[in-house]
DNA sequence: ATAGTTATTGCAAAAACTTGCAATAAGGAT
DNA sequence: ATCCTTATTGCAAGTTTTTGCAATAACTAT
């Protein structure tokens, strides 16, 4: 509960407007440990919410991404999950046995710079998953 | 057709089989120019191979992609897309206009070892793509 | 407080993707 | 050539994700 008043705040200077429905889920998000699946998250939402519905939790996690509140994820099968947002990392997933580790932003950033000099690009910026082989598989 | 000869020996080194099916998979995505969704892939190989199924294509793409023979491509919407394993690069995509460029594999391989040593993960390799502005939309 | 505007939701139906299992067919052995 | 083994496919049914539109409710202004 605290917490929701950032979020609101952040979502009003933009013009959006705060719902039971992204409260309830930025909550489950926020109280998870890892980032969680669509259906992860409607579970644990509609815990808080009983009338909550699929397709909205779709929806909001779309929209929660695009506004910085929560970060997508990619993961090895093609599909989305998402986490809250907080600091800048990115993931390791060992191919074997899915363990997991996060990896800070400071050591993707001379990559990114190097990209956007090169390329022309700007402004690259992405959540990053790797996928590899864990100390204990290997 | 001329091309199918080598992928017939990848496979039937492993111990696994060629197929109608994978042929034609193998064939539409080695004459798409960039990369294609299951559907496209369907859609495509589905004219060579009329008695194609969509679950085998999907059973196909990954099964392709383990083996080396497809690369899975990950996209924003979190949906994965295949193009044919070829030279080993990356992408970046404009994430105003959709506008795509290669980025050569040379550029990422300082940052895969600095992980591989302050992660102890080994084997750290995949298809990344970034997202950014291009010069046209800047 | 109340009313108005419009962002957001729920519903229902469609599309995309997955799974289990019986039938098929690729490749090795005879 | 023919048979055998088993990898692979198709079918059918399930689950997940998306979409359009009418109904709702959050915020603004009065």
């Amino acid at each position: 509960m605290s917490c929701a008043s950032e979020y609101v705040s952040q979502l009003r200077a933009r013009g959006f407007r705060m719902t039971s429905q992204r409260l309830a889920i930025l909550h489950a998000l926020r109280h998870a440990e890892t980032h969680l699946s669509p259906r992860d998250v409607f579970k644990r939402a509609k815990q808080d919410l009983p009338g909550l519905t699929e397709p909205t939790v779709y929806r909001t996690l779309e929209f929660l991404a695009e506004n910085g509140l929560a970060r997508p994820s990619q993961t090895g099968n093609g599909h989305l999950m998402y986490e809250i947002a907080g600091d800048n990392h990115h993931h390791i997933v060992c191919r074997i046995c899915g363990a997991e580790i996060e990896v800070e932003h400071t050591l993707l950033e001379h990559l990114y710079h190097e990209l956007e000099s090169t390329s022309g690009y700007l402004r690259i910026d992405s959540h990053m998953t790797f996928f590899g082989v864990c100390p204990a598989c290997q």
